[in-house]
DNA sequence: CGCTAATTGCGATCACCGTTCGCAATTAAG
DNA sequence: CTTAATTGCGAACGGTGATCGCAATTAGCG
């Protein structure tokens, strides 16, 4: 019957008035979980691994914690407190693309969360904060709330779907290297056999022209234009 | 050291040669899988689940499918098999806009697929055919082939994660409602402190002005022309 | 000060999960 | 008819998220 929500955590105070002093907190248990994922990948962060991580047994993680998502949530907040959001630009569509470009390196850095952004929302105040500023740089654009608030969902959709599609074609290191391979080799076996010619074409075609970033300032800059984001 | 990629499933013949004849197949597993999905969610695909659906053991669905990755898989390509791939328009963006208000109507009917299509590539044959499709619309269209590989996996990156949007805001039945219910509360309990005061402006706008089709349209159509695909 | 009530850490345990193994039964090919 | 490959599957392994109950700790109150 209690289907808890992850955004629970936010309204839960952090420490008890009274009661033992708690030997952890949410931002080392985050810290921590947040260094496994970037080292071995978001499946290596199991309650049990973070608790061994910080010293600490496995059921303790539930006391600053009540489910997994929880602590994902926290993953994601922490990450988000990267964002320098004073830096802004001549106009707002320079401002918007600031933080998306910011979005992008934090997402470089953590490669395990573009599929998460893409997924869930994230509620921290961190998170909150980062909406507030983009809402911010839209405050002289005479357009509808609601509409406003879409615009920058879309625009980090954009950017997450972006970055997922550089990781995925990023020189695969280890043992994430004989699954690319694999797909390579059997979509070469696909395409030889003659169906999809269009498909056969359009791979064959020179590799991506140009630097990575100046695609993806193209694509989400024009974005903006047609949202109607003066520059 | 043997890290199976899901696609490898394309690369197995579904049916031996010699031995007893399968009492399944790869589509009567799909098709149950789908239903599960369907009804209960992503997560209550599982092995065992499946399995008992069928009338099958657990250990036997290995026979068809060597891991849960494959047998997502077969169900993120069956539901590709909806498209309706000769249906055109006049100009390329047109027959575009076309295959994306199909993707959002599939992704409709399937709720647990628009988080799968963000987060991993499928190869199957319906999902090819889907690819050959949307780049045969931009046969005439003057642009390098990578290019048009990435403004069509684009397009599918916003209708999905345009879906997505549209049913977390949906109205949430059963379980889930407390749930959302919950993360409403929170959100109002903080706009309430007087940060975040444009964010609190945005979401006391008008709730969204003409219907979710319209304004998917509106999105799809903007980027494709600033792609560069002409209508 | 001492008592009470709340809170912490956590070992043990539960219900699942994906996956592997070994074996009996079945079948096409030589 | 024999042989070799393939199927179905019960049993088991290691791992997961989550819960429970208990001993230890602590703030606030009388």
């Amino acid at each position: 019957m209690t289907a808890h929500n992850p955004t629970d955590v936010w309204r839960r105070p952090e420490r008890a008035t009274v009661g033992p002093k708690p030997e952890h907190s949410r931002n080392g248990i985050a810290t921590a979980a947040l260094r496994i994922a970037d080292d071995e990948g978001l499946s290596a962060v199991s309650i049990r691994r973070v608790a061994a991580s910080i010293g600490a047994g496995a059921a303790s993680l539930y006391r600053y914690v009540k489910s997994h998502d929880e602590l994902v949530e926290l993953m994601m907040d922490t990450v988000a407190g990267e964002y320098q959001l004073e830096a802004a630009g001549e106009n707002p569509r320079e401002k918007l693309l600031n933080l998306a470009h910011q979005g992008r390196d934090i997402m470089h850095r953590h490669p395990w969360l573009a599929p998460l952004l893409l997924t869930r929302p994230s509620m921290g105040p961190n998170s909150l904060r980062y909406l507030e500023a983009a809402l911010s740089a839209l405050a002289t654009v005479d357009l509808p709330g609601p509409a406003k608030l879409q615009t920058v969902a879309m625009m980090s959709a954009i950017t997450s779907a972006f970055v997922q599609n550089e990781l995925a074609s990023a020189p695969a290191s280890g043992a994430a290297e004989s699954a690319t391979t694999s797909r390579v080799l059997y979509l070469a076996e696909t395409l030889h056999t003659g169906n999809y010619p269009h498909l056969a074409a359009a791979m064959f075609g020179q590799a991506h022209s140009g630097h990575s970033v100046e695609q993806f300032a193209g694509i989400v800059a024009n974005y903006l234009a047609g949202a109607g984001i003066p520059g």
